[in-house]
DNA sequence: TATCTTTATCGCAATATTACGATTAATTAG
DNA sequence: CTAATTAATCGTAATATTGCGATAAAGATA
């Protein structure tokens, strides 16, 4: 065999998981940078800039906003994605909670 | 086709995609809440606790090192893992640098 | 030394992801 | 209405990940 036993992990771990995996692909951080460098958000310039075909980048969006981790409005023919601001606070979030607990336990540690 | 482009993004879009990756499988979030549960970091209790064989734990627990995320230093038989805390800090920033832009951008945006 | 314990690695199977061309759906422009 | 534009989806191929049993490597213990 060789798949998924996300049944066997709790909500919460599959959930942050789901987060942090949508961050890990090269041209997802690639369209969040360009996300960022816009003065507004109207995307599929994307189509273009990054070096995949526009099927590939849809595909690379929709993971984005299945995540959460973008929101996208429909404008007319074109589409409006944005960073959504609660899932980065969210995210944030959970690696303060990392950071914190490991450091207090430093000390004991090798 | 349908193989991995990395090599057509920046260094800089592969290595923070590369950290996140590393943190997008339940099993490793699971190890992560492990080790900050501990008082100490001593592992491979984790066989018993994660619902996956000592083969599959041990791939996880390479991804986590190869990615930076957790230290490991052999002590005698076994193994001493535990979080790194300069990564954190780096995935933090990163998240920050993505909070802070569309904060500003907000009020132009969809 | 022989054995046990612990962790890493190999080889393989099942599944998931990545990527693309082609097509579809919907809106806009003429 | 027709053509052009934009973005999503389908089908498919290539590759990567996940997971395990079996085995190997290395130190601990009898």
């Amino acid at each position: 065999m060789g798949a998924s036993k996300s049944a066997e992990f709790t909500e919460e771990q599959n959930e942050i998981s789901h987060l942090f995996k949508a961050l890990g692909h090269p041209a997802r951080i690639a369209i969040i940078q360009h996300l960022m460098n816009l003065k507004s958000c109207i995307c599929n310039d994307l189509v273009g800039i990054l070096p995949l075909s526009q099927a590939t980048i849809s595909q690379h969006l929709r993971e984005l906003k299945d995540a959460g981790i973008i929101k996208g409005t429909i404008e007319g023919t074109s589409v409006c994605y944005c960073l959504n601001h609660e899932s980065l606070v969210k995210l944030t979030d959970i690696l303060e909670g990392f950071k914190e607990i490991n450091t207090t336990n430093e000390a004991k540690c090798c």
